[in-house]
DNA sequence: TGTAAACTGCGAACGGCGTTAACTTCGCAT
DNA sequence: ATGCGAAGTTAACGCCGTTCGCAGTTTACA
């Protein structure tokens, strides 16, 4: 497998990336063309399809790549903070995301903007598919870590909606395969909801209508979300 | 000004903006191009130079045309519920812009999804920028006839972040122009925040990883906002 | 009323895009 | 050494936004 080709060939897969990425980052989404790619390596665009089905399958590669690089910098994160520190390790995990996201605000819209004609469509399993999962389990698993270790009062099932509990249960059941109540799996989705809402406000200037930094109105967020999952908030 | 040639012009215009619209909800945001509306129109895509100076005017000229649709189905909504019901308004409010958002989705996401190239640039005073002042007056203005009539408790300045405060005080002196306490302006960001970004989330697909319908979700959210402002959750 | 200006359309063209097809070149296994 | 398949090329097709020059029509004014 260790064959010459083969190691070209990866390589080459890896200049592609690294470049759409970093046209990307300089000059935009939409400039992140098959040929703008192929004229920065010094190729020709249709050698491009050596190495991906289509324009779409390349940016679905790249959406994967930055799924991996988001979520590892978010693990990273969490593992500097002691292991008993719940309320650190949510701190953290909520302002790496929301750092990360602002600092790459042309990868963020690619991730977590409005589905992109030709990204969206997927062919049998995704790879970028798999690496989002990854992020949000990221996520996920601190929450769940939470709840195990200092359990924070939730609803019991009958004062849950019922047209929300049975999507809980298919939730909790089919993807994470956890035992737990379904309403930390609610609690849970308020929260996400909250932190990535305001992030994707925040990163695609919607609220620059009145706000020029709104570092503050997402440390208010924290403070309010924190004591409704049994954590104290702390500053930065 | 009743001229001939005004009239045929102002219909022109007209139409395509209805025709652009159309592409839009049929084929989505992509396919609204020159060339698509002018072959629609039976015209030439030059032709249309004569009424939009570029693609990216046209579309900034159907984002105008959108948010004013979206404002006036909230005011229309607004004026449905009796005046001293304040309660009523703010679910109605905030139930009709999910429910608008919902069934526009493609619009949506020209309206609140990340900025798009050939849109986000204005040339001076812009059309959309006025529509879209309109449409987030039309939620301010419900706001403060809340705390007007009936004010609920909201922090001193001494106790908002300092980074916020003259942010907050700039948006009420320089963009609203009324007396009232900063406290209430980041409650109202707080509240737009949340409503906001949760649908965005829901428009976009962001929630499907975990929930089919988030309706739910989104009126427990109601349910949270509504006594931090005085109001009494009522269902829908 | 005659005429010049302004307006509104057209076709052709430029460069850029994704994509396909035919063709060459080169690495590598038998 | 030969033959096969991988990796690249060029040429082309049909899209796109945009510009230019030209025609026909409407308007405004002397």
């Amino acid at each position: 497998m260790g064959t010459r080709r083969d190691r070209l060939r990866a390589a080459t897969v890896k200049e592609i990336s690294e470049t759409a990425r970093r046209i990307l980052v300089e000059e935009g989404p939409e400039a992140v063309t098959l040929r703008a790619i192929a004229r920065e390596m010094g190729m020709t665009a249709p050698a491009l399809y050596r190495y991906f089905d289509s324009h779409g399958e390349l940016l679905r590669h790249l959406v994967g790549d930055l799924f991996t690089e988001l979520t590892g910098e978010l693990r990273a994160a969490l593992k500097r903070v002691p292991h008993d520190d719940m309320s650190g390790k949510f701190m953290v995990a909520s302002r790496q995301f929301r750092s990360w996201s602002l600092a790459h605000p042309r990868e963020y819209a690619l991730l977590f903007g409005a589905p992109v004609r030709g990204v969206g469509e997927q062919e049998q399993v995704d790879f970028a598919e798999e690496c989002a999962r990854q992020f949000g389990w990221t996520f996920m698993e601190l929450f769940l870590q939470l709840w195990k270790k200092k359990p924070f009062p939730v609803p019991p099932d009958d004062e849950i909606d019922p047209v929300l509990l049975p999507q809980l249960r298919a939730y909790r059941d089919t993807v994470l395969g956890v035992e737990l109540p379904l309403g930390v799996i609610q609690q849970f989705l308020k929260c996400w909801i909250r932190l990535q809402g305001g992030v994707s406000l925040e990163v695609f200037g919607h609220l620059e209508f009145a706000l020029t930094d709104a570092e503050p109105m997402f440390e208010l967020m924290l403070a309010e979300i924190a004591p409704q999952i049994g954590l104290t908030y702390t500053r930065r």
